[in-house]
DNA sequence: GGCCAGGACACCA
DNA sequence: TGGTGTCATGGC
């Protein structure tokens, strides 16, 4: 266990301890992190899966082949992750990206120094900070913090950050408590997203099992008016 | 049968 | 800059 500071150590210790590690991200290869990280978009990872397991059993998940894929038969293919045809569209994107910039060549695209990356996976149509940041930190191994929906809204619901939080101030706060590793970084994502797809759904303020004791009550005490949690 | 699930983009004021 | 509509499947 690495050395951990202020009350998100202790928040983390209770999710490691809890959930144990995760052992993130759930891919096979740097290049299905890449096409996961799109295809999670807005959706939860069990829509996620079935697309993935589509892919795979059409042994289709290799570079050239979704090179080759028809953007329409990749569309067919992602159906069960939603929104499927922007997604074909958006995968097809960031293959063009790589093939264009690094000639397909993942691992020198990884070689790119980290801010200069991230500010090119945020040209790429269809990548955002959360998919961008996903595949720097999983695929990659860099250190830069993923947020994502769950990661707002438990911190929110413990009091410590605004409702309305951006990307950038939710991930400053994030990367300033905590220090700068990459392990660190994939655990405490990986452990928030346990958290979160267990207990902490949008419409569910109140939980009795939350591994971090008394979230919810915290929630009642950040601003909600309480008939919203009734 | 309705509702909800790890975003990102376009468009508008 | 911030709010809103759009995308559009499958499981509970």
């Amino acid at each position: 266990m690495p050395e951990l500071r202020s009350i998100i150590g202790q928040i983390y210790k209770n999710l490691y301890e809890h959930y144990g590690p995760r052992g993130w991200w759930p891919a096979d290869s740097q290049l299905e992190v890449i096409i996961g990280a799109i295809l999670t978009q807005a959706v939860a990872w069990k829509n996620v899966e079935k697309a993935i397991e589509n892919l795979k059993g059409e042994g289709l998940l290799g570079y050239q082949d979704l090179l080759d894929l028809p953007e329409s038969k990749l569309a067919d293919l992602i159906k069960p992750a939603l929104y499927n045809r922007q997604k074909a569209k958006k995968i097809k994107a960031m293959l063009g990206f790589i093939e264009l910039q690094y000639q397909g060549q993942l691992e020198s695209m990884f070689q790119t120094p980290l801010e200069v990356l991230r500010s090119q996976l945020l040209g790429v149509w269809g990548i955002g900070p959360e998919t961008a940041d996903s595949i720097l930190l999983y695929a990659g191994h860099k250190a830069i913090f993923v947020v994502d929906t769950y990661t707002k809204r438990i911190f929110y619901r413990l009091g410590l950050v605004e409702e309305n939080i951006s990307y950038a101030e939710m991930q400053d706060y994030i990367q300033a408590h905590l220090a700068r590793q990459v392990e660190l970084y994939n655990e405490f994502h990986a452990l928030l997203v346990a958290l979160g797809a267990e207990c902490c759904h949008k419409k569910r303020p109140q939980c009795l099992k939350c591994p971090l004791k008394n979230c919810c009550q915290e929630y009642t005490l950040a601003g909600i008016r309480k008939q919203e949690v009734e």
